[in-house]
DNA sequence: GTCTATAAAGTGATAGAC
DNA sequence: GTCTATCACTTTATAGAC
């Protein structure tokens, strides 16, 4: 058989590889196309062939991530919905559904647990004028949704106050992943493979107990929040 | 009188004006020396004579306000642990100490609160190769001096699940103040003047509460933190 | 202290050969 | 699909005139 060039390339998915890579370990500015092509052993024009431009390539990667993300997002929090038909759910379910598909996402993808959270850490932190316009469209039906769902499950307290503490809770998140690597080795032996999953129990068990802070059980509605807000 | 340069420029003030206004819109990485000197209506080679180099400049700027901060927290710290002689603190009251030194910055400078609150938060998530050693080791001593207050206050916490718990209240202070201008317009109207106030006893009592969640007051001392680990 | 001019290296992108 | 060569800028930094 006569040599052919690969018709879907693999050159194409070093790039991709190798763009996460340097992505996650110095931020998506601080990357030139250059470092990409010379860590995937490509040619410099390949970037541009594959991807148009070096913006769409960045694109490509976040949209890689974040669109399954909140997908997952919003399909784990309407199947729990859907299962206590109308009530109100469990503080912990609400953040579990938002922060577990975060920690799915590292299973799937072949890049180092350690990377991949750096990535995530840096594509949720992503906001203004770095943000592309496709994520802020994703980011903003999944602020939506959580927010009316915490909302409703934290009936008693403010509007404005359920968002402060919603960003508290998603700062909290974010840090946690951009800090992953130097966490894991804190919790020492005992639990290697369930590295993330322990990160996430921990996170839902703090921001629960913030979010829920002074907040009586019995206390009538005083305020249902009207308005959502776009945390990034 | 004749005209002479003047012995300490003025233009030295504006580049650095001019700079830590765009490190706070833009990041460190994303602004160039001529950026600087374009809005500081300054000469292209102002910065080089003045700082040195651009890394000399970002520096300044980092120390300028990182310096102030985690002094006045160590000094609001021990003043506490003073008064208490021994004892532990209280968990608020240890949270107020690191907070309370960002608010207090905002009204010695003259930049918009708005821009201030953004670089502040850029500047504490700084991390790995970004950082000027410098900062290290001022970040390493606040670091530690407080996981251990934190420790004491917690003294039924395991020593990792602390470190756990610090990172997340310190990444939603973080995200606070990189999206305070998104969070002011939210508390609307009736509190114009403490805006950051507000937002500093919210920061406390989300914090508070997840730290301290699952914690029994009265059980026995199960494990005090001999580590302290480097939250940015 | 401030300026111009320029060096030396790096940037993203593209035309055109293979 | 991959390559080289090159364009058109931009980057930080500096030498030297004023």
């Amino acid at each position: 058989m006569r040599e052919i060039p690969a018709t879907q390339s693999q050159s194409k998915q070093r790039l991709l590889d190798a763009a996460e890579q340097l992505f996650a370990e110095r931020g998506f500015e601080a990357v030139s196309v250059r470092d990409i092509t010379h860590r995937a052993d490509a040619n410099v024009a390949a970037i541009n062939y594959h991807f148009g431009t070096r913006d769409g390539l960045v694109a490509l990667v976040i949209s890689r991530y974040l669109t399954p993300v909140n997908e997952e997002r919003l399909v784990r929090l309407e199947t729990a919905e859907r299962k206590t038909s109308g009530k109100s759910l469990p503080l912990e379910e609400i953040l579990d559904a938002f922060a577990r598909p975060l920690v799915g996402i590292t299973r799937k993808s072949a890049m180092p647990e350690r990377l991949l959270c750096k990535l995530l850490g840096r594509i949720f932190s992503l906001q203004g004028d770095d943000c592309p316009v496709a994520m802020e469209a994703s980011m903003h039906r999944v602020n939506e949704r959580f927010t009316r769902a915490l909302g409703r499950a934290l009936p008693s307290l403010a509007a404005d106050e359920l968002i402060w503490r919603i960003h508290l809770m998603v700062g909290g998140l974010i840090h946690l992943l951009m800090n992953q690597d130097r966490l894991e080795p804190v919790s020492s032996g005992t639990e290697e493979p369930p590295a993330m999953d322990a990160a996430l129990s921990r996170f839902i068990r703090f921001s629960a107990a913030g979010l829920r802070e002074g907040v009586t059980l019995e206390a009538p509605v005083k305020n249902t929040p009207q308005a959502t807000f776009d945390f990034g």
